[in-house]
DNA sequence: CTGAAAGCGCTTACAG
DNA sequence: CTGAAAGCGCTTACAG
C-alpha cells in the first residue's frame, strides 16, 4: 500500500485509510494530542511513516493550527555579525518548530504584508536607522496585537535585547586604569545617541572606579563613521596629549588608527587605542584593535526565546532585556598581544571567510 | 463600512460583499485574470483598498496558488560572504514577489521535509562540504522534481552557478607575468577538489600566455586550511626561491604570509603573495592581499533567476552557469597600494561591520 | 477514546 | 464577463 512517492504527496486521509481510521483521530496523533489509545496511536505512527506522511502547512495554518513560521528583518549591512545572529535565531528556532523567514532589505514596507498574508506570525527586527519609520511601524503592529521584539537597539518601551553598554564602558576604563592611562579621550557618536552616551557614561564610572579622576576624560562628538574617527582623533591628539583613547565603536577607532599611522604616531606606545563592537576587522588592523565584544549569538536565542514566549503569550509583558559585553584585549590598548593573532590563525586553523 | 482593522483581517468574501460581486470575481481581479469588466475591475480594486485587504498565504497556496515561498540552504560559516548572496537572492525573489525561507544549519535534514509540508516550493543550496550527502538529497529532490539549483560548487550535473576558476587563475597569472616573476609556486588545495584544479589550469595557461614559462610553476598539495598555507609556504620557500606565491584560496594565502612574517621575509619585496576569493579579511592583512575576487552578489541574482524559471518550467533544462571573477590588485603582489587602504576607508565612510 | 461534519479562505472548472 | 459550487488538507467543537 506504500504510494509512488513521486506522484503526489500522501495526505491525512491517505493516512486515515491505510489505519482504518478517521482524519480526526489521525490529527488527535500528529498534534500530540492525550486522549487517544495508545495502540491506536501506534498504528497511525506506523501509516504515517510507511506513507512518509508530512502533514501541510497550508492546511494546517488555514485550519487553525498555526503557520510556525516567523519573519526575521534585518539591515543588509551587517555582514558577518547578522550572519552570527541568525545562527543563534535558527539554533532556537529549530529547537522550537519555527521556520525563518529573511527579508534585510525593504523590510519596512514588507512587514505589516507578511503578517497580514498570514505568512509569519510574528518578528524579529534589528533596526539600526530611520528610527522615527521604524517607530510608526513598531507602533502600528502593537496596536494590531502582532508579536515582535527588537534586537540591539531599544525604541520605545517594546520588547528589545540590548546591550549593556555601560557595563562594557566600565569594564574598558578600568583596564585603562590598570593600564595607568590618567589622560584619555572618549572618541564618541552622535551626541544624542543612546549607546554612545552610556558606553560614556559606564567609561566615567570605571575610570574613577579604578582610582583616576574623570578630570582626566575630554570628550569629543562624532558620528560613528570611520571619518569622523579620524577627525576626533586629529582633535583629540592636542596638549596634553592623551595616554589613550576609547572609541564609541570600532569604526571610530579604526580612523583614529588610521590618523596615527598617517602622522607616524606609534600605537600603542604613543597612544592606546580601543573600540566598541568588535567588527570582523578589528583583529586584523595592525595594531589588532582592543575592543568590546556583544555577545551577538546569544543575543539571537534570546531574541527567538523571546518572540516565542510572545507568540504563545501574547498579552505577558516584556521589557528590556540587557545582555552582558566582553573585553577583548588585543595590542592596541598595550596588551603583549601584538600580531600574536598569527598563532592562533594556525591553530585554530582559522575559517576565515 | 471599514472594519475595525484591529479586529480580524478581511476576507475575500469581505471585499466581495462591499462591491457587490462574488467571490470568483474578487479573485480573477486578485489574480491578473484577463476576463473582467474595466468597470468591475476597479470596483473590487477600490474595495480591496478600502479594506487593507490581502490575500491568505495558506488559503492560496491550498487551493492550488502556490505559496511563493523558497528555501535558501546556506553553511553557516560563510558569513560575509552569505549575507552578500542573500542580498542578491533577496532582490530578485522581491521583483518577482517570492519571499525566502532560510537554513544555515541541519539543512540537509529538513529540506525535503520544508518541501513535504509545502512550506516552500524549491530551493537554492549553497553547498561546500560533505559531498556524498549532498549528492544523496540532490539526487532524491531532481527524482522528486523538485526545482533546486546549486550555488559556487557544482556536484553532478544539477543546475549550478560557478565560477569562471580557470579564467580567474588565468587573470592572475597574466598579471604575475606583467610583474615579472619567473618562478612560482602554486599552492593548491585538495589535489582532486575541482575549484583548485581549474585555478591551477587557468594559472598555467595565462602563464604561458604571458610569455612565461609554465617550467618555472612548482606546485604543492594542501586542504584549503591556514595551517597548509603555512606549511606549502614553508616547502616553497627552498631553493631556487620563488618570485612569487599563488594560493588556491585567501586562507591558504593568509598562512603563506605568516609564514613569512615569522621568517622575516618581506612581502612583496622578497616574495610575492596572491590568493583567491576576495575574503572579508584580505584587505586588513599586511600587505593588503591580492586576490581574485568572485561576483557574489551576482552569483545570488543569477541563482534565484535560474530557480524562478525552474519554477515556472519545471521541465526546463539548465546546465551550468559560469560566471566571471575579477583580479583584485593590492599590495601583497608589489602593486603600489601600500596601506593605501586607509585612505579608501576614509572616502567610502567605510561601512565595516 | 473515536468519528461525522463544519469550516478555515482561497481558486477553478463548469455553467450561463 | 460573472456566479454557484466543489475542493484543497487540515483542525476542532460536538456527539456518542
Amino acid at each position: 500500500v506504500v504510494p509512488d512517492p513521486l506522484s503526489g504527496k500522501a495526505t491525512i486521509e491517505d493516512v486515515a485509510r491505510a489505519c482504518g481510521l478517521s482524519r480526526a483521530t489521525v490529527s488527535r496523533v500528529i498534534n500530540g494530542e492525550a486522549r487517544v489509545k495508545p495502540g491506536t496511536a501506534d498504528k497511525v505512527k506506523k501509516a504515517i511513516a510507511d506513507l512518509d506522511y508530512h502533514p501541510n502547512l497550508h492546511a494546517r495554518a488555514l485550519s487553525g493550527g498555526g503557520g510556525n513560521t516567523v519573519g526575521i528583518m534585518l539591515p543588509g549591512i551587517w555582514r558577518s555579525y547578522h550572519s552570527v545572529l541568525l545562527e543563534g535565531i535558527e539554533e532556537v528556532a529549530s529547537q522550537e518548530g519555527y521556520d525563518i523567514l529573511v527579508r534585510t532589505k525593504n523590510y519596512l514596507e514588507h512587514a505589516e504584508r507578511l503578517f497580514d498574508e498570514g505568512r509569519v506570525e510574528g518578528f524579529l527586527f534589528r533596526n539600526i536607522d530611520r528610527p522615527e519609520e521604524h517607530m510608526r511601524l513598531f507602533s502600528r503592529l502593537a496596536r494590531r496585537g502582532v508579536p515582535f521584539a527588537l534586537i540591539g537597539d531599544a525604541l520605545g518601551d517594546f520588547p528589545a535585547i540590548v546591550l549593556d553598554n555601560v557595563g562594557g564602558g566600565r569594564m574598558m576604563a578600568l583596564h585603562f586604569a590598570e593600564h595607568g592611562f590618567r589622560r584619555v579621550a572618549f572618541l564618541s557618536g552622535p551626541p544624542d545617541h543612546a549607546d554612545s552616551i552610556d558606553r560614556y557614561l559606564g567609561f566615567r564610572m570605571g575610570f574613577e572606579e579604578g582610582g583616576k579622576s574623570p578630570e582626566g576624560i575630554v570628550r569629543i562628538d562624532g558620528d560613528y563613521s570611520t571619518r569622523s574617527g579620524y577627525d576626533s582623533m586629529a582633535r583629540a591628539w592636542a596638549e596634553p596629549r592623551p595616554d589613550a583613547v576609547f572609541a564609541a565603536n570600532d569604526r571610530m577607532a579604526l580612523g583614529a588608527l588610521l590618523f596615527c599611522q598617517e602622522k607616524g604616531l606609534r600605537v600603542p606606545e604613543d597612544v592606546a587605542i580601543a573600540g566598541f563592537d568588535d567588527s570582523f576587522f578589528s583583529e586584523y588592523l595592525s595594531p589588532p584593535l582592543t575592543t568590546v565584544r556583544p555577545p551577538v549569538r546569544v543575543m539571537g536565542t534570546t531574541a527567538m526565546r523571546t518572540l516565542i514566549s510572545l507568540l504563545r503569550e501574547p498579552a505577558a509583558k516584556v521589557g528590556r532585556i540587557i545582555l552582558p559585553t566582553t573585553l577583548v584585549l588585543r595590542a592596541s590598548c598595550g596588551c603583549a598581544f601584538s600580531r600574536g593573532s598569527a598563532s592562533a590563525f594556525l591553530q585554530d586553523d582559522f575559517n576565515g571567510e
